[in-house]
DNA sequence: GAGTCAAGAATTGTATACGATATTCGTGCG
DNA sequence: CGCACGAATATCGTATACAATTCTTGACTC
């Protein structure tokens, strides 16, 4: 029955108030889910507006619905998913009105988090940097971008980190998270998806430990990124589903 | 199958991912459980540290430990609570560094919101903040120090939801609540409990339109709010019970 | 043929049962 | 007298059962 050898993930990067060392006491089960479920979002594999049906996720997970209704609204906690009531709960849809907000509280928050960052940055947290920038160039290489888009949310969450302020890291990792949902329904150019080149300068400044330069790069580096959305002010999108699927090419053969 | 038409219905209420409006559909059971811990522990009628047993919470609010579990893990979510593996739910207790930092993400967002708040503020948001202040001196004035201290935040968040960034209001919404356990906890000088007149500055900077002043004033306003916590640096508080019990005129007549 | 309505199916909301873990308290030993 | 150990109790963790709501689908009417 207690089957479920549910092996412990990674208790750390749950964001939530839960006093536990990693190895001693068990991690919440739901964590399990929690995190699948956010990697998932996260990496695009599942799309804005998806159905999350507890029955299923219990069944993919094998743990009943109470560990996945925890998980889920954890999530919505996150604005990950939002929970509409007797109706389920679906990834999060990002307004374009909030997706500038989102963009704006970084604005006005990693510049700040950044110059803190080079202050206080010893080698060791250059390495972790550096490390980070390899993981990102490598995964954007691969061509995998889902997997770009989170470890680019990561690098920013390993200056904050770096910055030692973890009420402003937990709010960078919130809006990091949203950015990549953001990112999901908005983003526009697709080629020059990933500024490595930003993030490298930026961690060149947190080396000299410059913290004016970090935080000038910080701001440039959100401008840029804010300018690679589509965030006109058309606020609802009446797409037409025969215009999504005219456009691509349907591979004759089966279907009407 | 539509493209939920998510209109944004009231981020405020709860500080959750609820597309639900206030009478329509049936405000999820767990809120009433939460809004009424939160209450108790922002007003201070909780203290840091008290555990919250699920079964109790169940009787008292007549509803299950589904519930309630439901409930503190919102409230978990808000640092508000902390929930710890197998023992239970605890009324949060920060500590000086969590304390510290708090203080230090308001100084970083509040200025900035207060600005754009005197940037965009219309007669009739300065009316609602000018009734703020009115509740929070007659609160005050009554001798009620725990709602007073509800009010005061409530002020803070008052100028956010003006400013207009529902993402930084949900910033200042959370910190502000944290504020309240760390004045529960750390509040030295009990006589200038409420500088009511740093409120009523913010006000006028506020309605002239001013936001450089109001985003000075804001600045200093939270510099004085710290200035009355004792956030030195030891870290434990060895306290003993005996020390406690012992400086307090105990009732005789009763116990040993 | 389009729209409306209702019955059935599917999914979520809540309560409860039961196993697992922690805490308490009594007992015995040093 | 203090401490260690173990049974009893209390509380938490998870699964499951059932109620409530929504969604689907088919038939019926206009």
């Amino acid at each position: 029955m207690s089957s479920q050898n549910a092996l412990p993930p990674k208790p750390s990067d749950v964001g939530l108030a839960l006093a536990v060392e990693p190895g001693k006491r068990p991690p919440v089960r739901w964590s399990a889910v929690y995190l699948g479920l956010r990697d998932a979002i996260l990496s695009h594999a599942l799309a804005p507006g998806t159905k999350l049906p507890e029955d299923e996720l219990g069944d993919i997970y094998s743990v009943s619905r109470t560990i996945v209704r925890s998980a889920l609204q954890a999530l919505a906690h996150d604005r990950l998913v939002n929970l509409e009531p007797n109706r389920g709960a679906f990834v999060a849809k990002p307004t374009k009105l909030e997706a500038r907000e989102v963009f704006e509280a970084r604005a006005l928050i990693e510049p700040k988090v950044a110059g803190l960052a080079a202050e206080v940055a010893k080698p060791a947290d250059i390495g972790l940097l550096r490390r980070h920038l390899e993981d990102e160039h490598r995964a954007m290489h691969d061509g995998r971008d889902g997997e770009a888009v989170v470890l680019s949310g990561r690098f920013h969450v390993a200056i904050a980190e770096i910055a030692g302020q973890s009420i402003l890291t937990d709010f960078v990792r919130g809006l990091c998270s949203r950015s990549s949902l953001i990112i999901a329904l908005y983003w526009r150019r697709r080629d020059t998806i990933c500024e490595s080149h930003a993030h490298a300068a930026l961690v060149d400044a947190i080396a000299k430990n410059s913290p004016k330069d970090a935080t000038e790069l910080m701001t440039s580096h959100l401008v840029d990124l804010l300018s690679g959305l589509d965030l006109s002010d058309r606020p609802a999108e009446p797409k037409r589903l025969a215009d999504i699927l005219g456009s691509i090419a349907r591979p004759d053969g089966i279907g009407t």
